[in-house]
Parts: structure tokens; C-alpha cells; sequence
DNA sequence: ATCAGATCAATTGTATACAAATGATTGGCA
DNA sequence: TGCCAATCATTTGTATACAATTGATCTGAT
């Protein structure tokens, strides 16, 4: 791990743990910002700065606001400058539909794919979310559960596009909770049990089956999008 | 547009091309040279010498790296170093199926969202390959026809997705394309045949009926992955 | 002759320097 | 008071410097 050889500032631990490069924690904290909703829509998050507050250089921040780009959580305007992201309700339908998309595909290819290994640590995921006691665990393990379908399917570009989707979805999920004050325990049932009969149709092997587990999965989200569909504005 | 200061020298015409920053022209050099064959999968890509080629800094290589990257194109070993990546005939089935779900995606929502002026240029598209002389030319227009159909879908995030597998698709043809020694008007006359048929299709405004397009377009290359599977080595 | 260790070269990761461009601020004038 | 211009600060794009690491080459001993 190379250290900082002419300034011996201390850095900020968050950055630098675990990663091989600087520009990975970075990124990894940026993001969490963003998504944590610290950094808010439409801030100007610029390199000297952003550089001093991480104690690091322009280098690894540049780095990172050039990945964050592609994950669709910064933009870069015409003369350069870098902003965060503001999402309309256009682009979470949009988010919504390549979803299901990538998942629908996804789905399939687990009910052909998938080892009793797998069909485990999907179980494992429900049994952790069943116990889960924050929204924000719930959500997590709800990510965690699609990270294993993805991985089901064997195919790398697949998942590869799944997490360029996620940091978005990761960010809608966000939002939606700080929108929506909700009870966990009605929260939490409802997931287990929809991520139960997903597990379910994986299980059946049938892909047609469980493609259609992306549309049920995502229902809720189709109904809160036609809903806010009129409004059009950003959120 | 930024000069250089201190080092007055000449830079590479077909980099500083039109583009807003080195970078982006780093960007568009290295993907053509990959595409090309001139660089050849495997290839070591170190900064200092690709820098000093292009008569750029490392900083441009650098960020064209990344970019580069997440196109498909490269990629990066453990200890940083970076090489232009090999692709196996797994790949290629991956990337094939992934082109599937993007374009029958875009089919439908093309089918659904067509204008008329949308149409001309798909015509437009058709035409012009009718008048190709050569194979190349022939497959710049097929990457446009479904450049169109992707911008027919209004979705930005799923044009988006096709933009970065669309690289990969790029070599993936080009490869083919050295591979298999065929007859250009041959080649023409099944491609324009086959777009026309999408056209049609797009047109009725069907989207089940447009989505088939993708299936039936990406047949031949379903045919040759299949032919091509048992070997599964690098091609 | 072969393998281990040491020396050397090439390469990356990170920081910093500097010029051009863009944006902000202030001062003067109508 | 309101507006325009000039000055100043901030920010990006690009280049370069330097340390640490990795890979390559060469030497020597068994």
C-alpha cells in the first residue's frame, strides 16, 4: 500500500479503508454520500475541495467523479464543472423499466443456472431479512438478495450493467424511505415475503416463471411511479 | 480549448480532432485502434508509452484507461498494469445475449414511441446501405440503424447501456469480419433485407411484433456462436 | 547448467505546478 | 439605485515530479 511520501497529513479513515487505491475509497465515500443523501441533488461537487475534505489529491477525486459519472450519480456539465445528479420522475421511471429489464433476464437465467449453494445463501439472505430490525438493513439485504440472482446467471456483463443500475436504484430506494415514513415490521414482512416466492420460482426452474418475478417484484414501484407521474418534477 | 504550455510540440492530429478534451480523443484513438485489430488483444497498454505515441501526458491516457474499461475494452490486472482484453467465445455469447434483451427492449419501445421523422431516417439508413461498396461500411451503417432504434426508445439509461456493450459489439463484428472472407454484395443484400423487415415492423407499431426483430436479427450470429461453442477457447 | 539473489529498469499511484477559462466581486458611472 | 466593466478568485485541463512497487536482467554459487 503506498503511503504519502512528501505530506504526512493524516487521512481520513473512512477513504482509505481496506481499498487498494485511494481512488476506490473515494468513490466508495462519495457514493455513500450521495445515496445517504449528504450530498444533495444539484450540489457542485468540485475537485480541490472535495480533494482537501477526503485529504487526498485532485487525482483519486478525479478519478472517482469520472466512475460516479458512469454509475449516473454525478454529471459533468459543458465547461466541466461536476454536480450530483437531480432525478425527475421521468428518469425513476426509467430506472424502473431498464430494472426490470436486467432483472427479468436475470430471473431466468438463476431458474436455469442455479446450485443448491445458491438456492442457500437465498435463503440465508430472507432468514437475515426476517430478523432485520432498521428499514435500512431491510433495503440492504434487498440489494443483497438481487446481487445472488444476478450472480445466478453466470453472466458477467449482465451483472456488470446490474451494478452501473444499481448506485441509481440504491438512491431511489433512498429516497423513497426519507419520503415515506413507514412502519419496519410492515416493511420488512412484506419483503420477506415477496422475496420468498421469488426464491420459490428460482426453485421451479422454470424461466418463464420466474422472469415474471421481476414484474411482480417491482409492482409497488410501478404503482408509486404512475401515481407521482403527473408531478414530473424533480424529487 | 487548453494548450500546451511548457512543451510546445506537435501532438497528434487524430487525437486533438474535434474533441473538447485530450482525454476524449485518447478515448476515440485507442477504442478505433483495439477495434481495428492494431492493438491485439492481450496487448500491454502502459501509460508512459501510449502517452509519449499520442504525444499527450499520462493524465489523458489515464482517464481514456478508465473509460476504456468500463467499455469492455481493457482491463486491469491486479497490480495495476492494463492490457487490451481477450475475448472467448464465452464472451461472445454473453455479448449476444445481452444485445438481445437491450434491442428487443428498444424494438418494443421504438415500435411504440416511432415519429415519422424517426422513420425517414431509418429509411434514410437502409438506403444508403443499399449503395455501400464496401463491408465496412455496410456494418457503420447496421451499428446506426440500431443507433436509431435506441434513440427511438426515449430512454436514456438504455441508451446508455447499449453505448458501453456497444464496443464490444463493435469488435465482436470486426473480428467476424477478418475472420470470415465474404462477399460484400452478399453481405449488403442480407443486411438491408433484414432491416427493412424491422422497419416494417417498427412501424406497425406492434411492440411484441418489433421485439421479435431483435431474435430474428441476431439469428445468424446465434447460428455462428453455436457452430463456434465447443471450441471455447480465445478467438 | 540451473536456480537464487541482487541490481536495474519500467510502471503505477499520488501529489503538485501552472496556464487557460470560467465565475464572482467590487467599484465606478449614469 | 441599477448596470456595466475591470479585477480577482476559483476551477478545470494538462503536464511533470517522485516514491514505491513490480518486472526484468544479470551475476554467482551449487
Amino acid at each position: 500500500m503506498a503511503m504519502i511520501q512528501t505530506k504526512p497529513a493524516l487521512r481520513n479513515s473512512s477513504v482509505t479503508e481496506s481499498r487498494r487505491t485511494l481512488a476506490d475509497g473515494v468513490i466508495k465515500r462519495i457514493r455513500q454520500e450521495i445515496i445517504s443523501g449528504w450530498l444533495a441533488p444539484g450540489t457542485m461537487v468540485a475537485e480541490i475541495p472535495t480533494a482537501q475534505r477526503l485529504n487526498v489529491s485532485r487525482v483519486p477525486v478525479r478519478e472517482a467523479m469520472i466512475v460516479l459519472e458512469h454509475d449516473g450519480l454525478l454529471e459533468f456539465e459543458e465547461n466541466g464543472r461536476c454536480r450530483v445528479r437531480t432525478l425527475t420522475a421521468r428518469d425513476f421511471a426509467e430506472i424502473y423499466s431498464v430494472r426490470l429489464m436486467l432483472e427479468t433476464a436475470a430471473f431466468r437465467l438463476a431458474a436455469l443456472n442455479h446450485t443448491d449453494a445458491d438456492l442457500k445463501s437465498l435463503r440465508d439472505c430472507i432468514r437475515k431479512m426476517e430478523r432485520a430490525r432498521s428499514l435500512s438493513r431491510v433495503t440492504l439485504l434487498d440489494i443483497e438478495f438481487h446481487d445472488r440472482i444476478m450472480e445466478m446467471s453466470r453472466q458477467s456483463r449482465l451483472m456488470y450493467l446490474w451494478q452501473i443500475m444499481r448506485s441509481q436504484i440504491r438512491l431511489f430506494t433512498a429516497i423513497l424511505q426519507r419520503e415515506i415514513s413507514s412502519v419496519i415490521t410492515s416493511v420488512r414482512d412484506v419483503s420477506v415475503e415477496a422475496h420468498l416466492k421469488c426464491l420459490r420460482d428460482v426453485e421451479s426452474g422454470a424461466p418463464e416463471r420466474a422472469g415474471q418475478c421481476a414484474i411482480e417484484h417491482l409492482e409497488p414501484w410501478s404503482k408509486w411511479l404512475k401515481a407521482t407521474r403527473s408531478e414530473g418534477g424533480a424529487i
